[in-house]
DNA sequence: ACCTATGTGTCTGATAGCGAACATAAAAAT
DNA sequence: ATTTTTATGTTCGCTATCAGACACATAGGT
């Protein structure tokens, strides 16, 4: 298991020596979770490059209900998406889901070198091209797939980022995160509990078989772990 | 009401004299409804610039259901996030929901247009841009609103891509676009219908009242349509 | 006029999830 | 040690949707 090395694949994937040209201009910095990293419907203040820990893209309505609709590690840069071009606003907001070390610089600096450096920006268009893909399947699974399969996916899919079976997480946090009742989570966690797929208690989540919790899950983590493969290769 | 004009607003979007050169080296087709565009996980052939009509992009998973998670009119080009770099394989699918007249090309051709023009890999990054806005909001939409709702979403922007009250589509087929049943998309119309929202037979659906349905549609249609404003202004 | 495809209405029973309430338990704060 | 906050377990009735079946209506082809 172990935890993930501290390096952000798309800053590694940079050429030098221009990757230790932007690496002087970052800021390294750790935050806790929970932290906001941007907000919905405002213009980004930075972009980050994250090192080590989770964060989710997550969508609220006005009833105050929400949906993850992306999870990142140490892949790529939040917010890609704002990087393209045209107005920087969307409707998903940015949070820490445990501990982060990232790297971080002012989100217009960083456009600026999106129309300087073609280096970065085929990076950045590799990043979006992905996590757009990711996206569309999440979007037809938010849909189709019930909450167990879903929760069962988003584990998987958090150990992969993360490389722990550990995850701190109450089953509040993840009924936002699943767009479900906190109840419904506790019945879906308690399903695979029953079945010793999974362990918890209060706020901690441990994966204990990943094969069968594969089995489990819907078929968007395979598509979707898939889609992380070779992410910049 | 009447049709849209046979614009493409990418492509009118583009600086003369180039915009010319561009259409020299386009195929101008129209193609019935049912037409792939191109299909999951291949590369595509063709690159489209619609004119008038629309496309659904859609996810399938192996028991068949399915999902719409976009919807295509005389905006930008399809399928965009492809052009951005890297492999170009996805989870969608992209299928016309009704006559297309449009202007397409090989896709491998405008995949080095993308690299060898700054003016036209613009106005892809600002559509790869706003329709990754309009995805996330479509995903969390997915999950958190019901069937009714989401109906009358649909409805209303199919609208406004393609400025007819009057859409040829039976209910089995919405039932895909929607990620429902068939007889989910029954009730769901039959309550817009006694409400004198719609009106509709055989394949043939009406709306009659777009202030009332906006109001039975949820907060995503309003939240798109903004994201559709100035797509290049 | 007939047949056939397809679209729609409408039943069933079954299930997942909602929405709200309440009890318990464990951690954290004082 | 006590109080407060937070997390979890569990109940209830209710609704939306599923999954399957069947009848019927309509449009198109022959």
């Amino acid at each position: 298991m172990g935890q993930r090395p501290l390096d952000n694949l798309l800053l590694e994937a940079l050429p030098q020596p221009y990757r230790s040209s932007i690496y002087s201009r970052l800021e390294e910095i750790v935050v806790p979770p929970g932290t906001v990293l941007y907000e919905a419907d405002q213009i980004p203040r930075y972009a980050w490059f994250i090192g080590s820990g989770i964060a989710s893209t997550m969508v609220s309505m006005s009833d105050g209900r929400s949906a993850e609709i992306g999870l990142w590690g140490s892949d790529g840069v939040l917010p890609c998406y704002h990087l393209l071009g045209g107005m920087a606003r969307g409707p998903a907001r940015c949070v820490a889901q445990m501990e982060i070390k990232a790297w971080r610089i002012s989100f217009p600096e960083l456009q600026r070198e999106f129309q300087r450096s073609e280096a970065f920006r085929d990076l950045v268009l590799r990043c979006a091209h992905r996590r757009s893909l990711i996206l569309s399947q999440i979007a037809a699974c938010n849909r189709l797939h019930d909450a167990e399969q879903r929760l069962a996916r988003w584990l998987l899919t958090a150990h992969d980022l993360t490389g722990t079976n550990q995850l701190s997480l109450s089953q509040g946090f993840l009924a936002d995160i699943l767009g479900s009742r906190r109840t419904t989570v506790t019945l879906a966690a308690g399903a695979l509990r029953r079945r010793k797929l999974i362990s918890y208690r209060r706020g901690q989540i441990q994966i204990l078989d990943h094969a069968r919790l594969k089995g489990a899950a819907c078929e968007c983590y395979g598509t979707v772990r898939n889609l992380f493969q070779n992410f910049y290769g």
